[in-house]
DNA sequence: GGGGAGTAATTGAGTAGCCATTCATCTTCT
DNA sequence: AGAAGATGAATGGCTACTCAATTACTCCCC
């Protein structure tokens, strides 16, 4: 039998792909605790056992969305081999990628955590600011290595590199046509990296 | 006496301004019509009667500001004596410069019409395409003159283009620092237009 | 130019419905 | 047996929206 604190985390789990699931189709206040206990197979009361309050589970949810985003992509960015362009053309694949293999967990990242103001700085201090950080190392490598044109301020760079991903989600998701979101990878690179080589 | 139309529509008017300011500080779900009646310094009731119902205050408030918004896009791209790229750096201003000088409209913008799928799906489908399709001009305009490059596809550049002018107007509403959103407008472009230049 | 009938606009207290959260009770483990 | 976990009905607070009552306009006639 396995420890009971593995049971427990598979129980939380379950909750949060309830969540998840409900919150895609519903909207943050468009789902109830009820629900999302209904869908889990467990009780109301038992969702207050394993988080504090509504909010808490969607922030969960976000918390354990950007840890596998940002472990994933912090490989890509250490990987001591790869040039800068390639570490570039793996992140914009990397993000479009996850996203685009869960369309629920797209609609919640894409729509429902910009409820508020208060949401989305509780959420984007901490670990969107990592993120950037992140690409901001693939820039900085592309102008360490003569590749990237030097003059352009490496985090605004960052930042317009994460709007466009951060736009062609959005767009996708809102968007009925069945395309896959990965496609968009190449012709995005494409113009982002046509703007910052050196030409 | 002015006709009693245009009372009406100054009333109006400031029941919408007062609704920008209310939710741009609480949030769509934190602001009650009470408050939004208060501060307009009318009755609750009386809302209603200029409203079908609170989310059709926030469609008001988009389709206003929108309004404003494609017929100032309209003119730059009209204009006849414009280059491509000229006419591309005044769009990219334009719309930085209308959201950086009202913060609580640029707050609802970017953050509160995103909350539910339903209402963003509403709006989008609207307005939104309207303004993408101005933007698809410009670009396309500029590979008519040869300028840039033409293998990129025009309304994806578009979209990249919106996500990216999007992405830098929510991180200056969620920056504390007091750095004017216009001023982005030339390094962005800068980094655009080196993307979609011929090299 | 003012009185007042008729109409339109406004008011705000009340209603109805909703739902996050709690906790006394029961079930399952060890 | 005792502890730990789970249950779900009940509660309390909240607020969008309604509507009977009131107030403000308009305009016509003297």
């Amino acid at each position: 039998m396995p420890a009971s604190a593995a049971r427990k985390e598979a129980k939380r789990e379950r909750m949060l792909d309830a969540a998840v699931l409900e919150i895609a189709r519903h909207g943050y206040f468009g789902t109830t605790v009820s629900s999302i206990a209904r869908r889990a197979g467990v009780a109301d009361g038992t969702i207050y056992l394993y988080f504090k309050s509504k909010e808490d589970v969607l922030v969960s949810i976000f918390q354990r969305a950007m840890q596998q985003f940002i472990g994933e992509a912090q490989h890509i960015v250490d990987d001591h081999g790869a040039g800068a362009e390639e570490k570039f053309r793996r992140t914009v694949a990397l993000h479009l990628s996850l996203l685009g293999e869960n369309r629920d967990l797209a609609v919640i990242f894409q729509v429902e955590f910009r409820h508020t103001l208060h949401v989305l700085e509780l959420l984007s201090r901490s670990r969107i600011r990592d993120y950037l950080a992140l690409i901001a190392r693939v820039v900085q490598q592309g102008k360490d290595e003569g590749v990237f044109r030097p003059e352009v301020d490496t985090l605004l760079a960052a930042k317009v590199v994460f709007g466009v991903l951060d736009e062609m989600a959005t767009d996708w998701v809102l968007s009925r046509k069945n395309i896959r979101l990965a496609s968009r990878a190449e012709p995005v690179s494409d113009l982002l990296l046509g703007g910052l080589r050196i030409s």
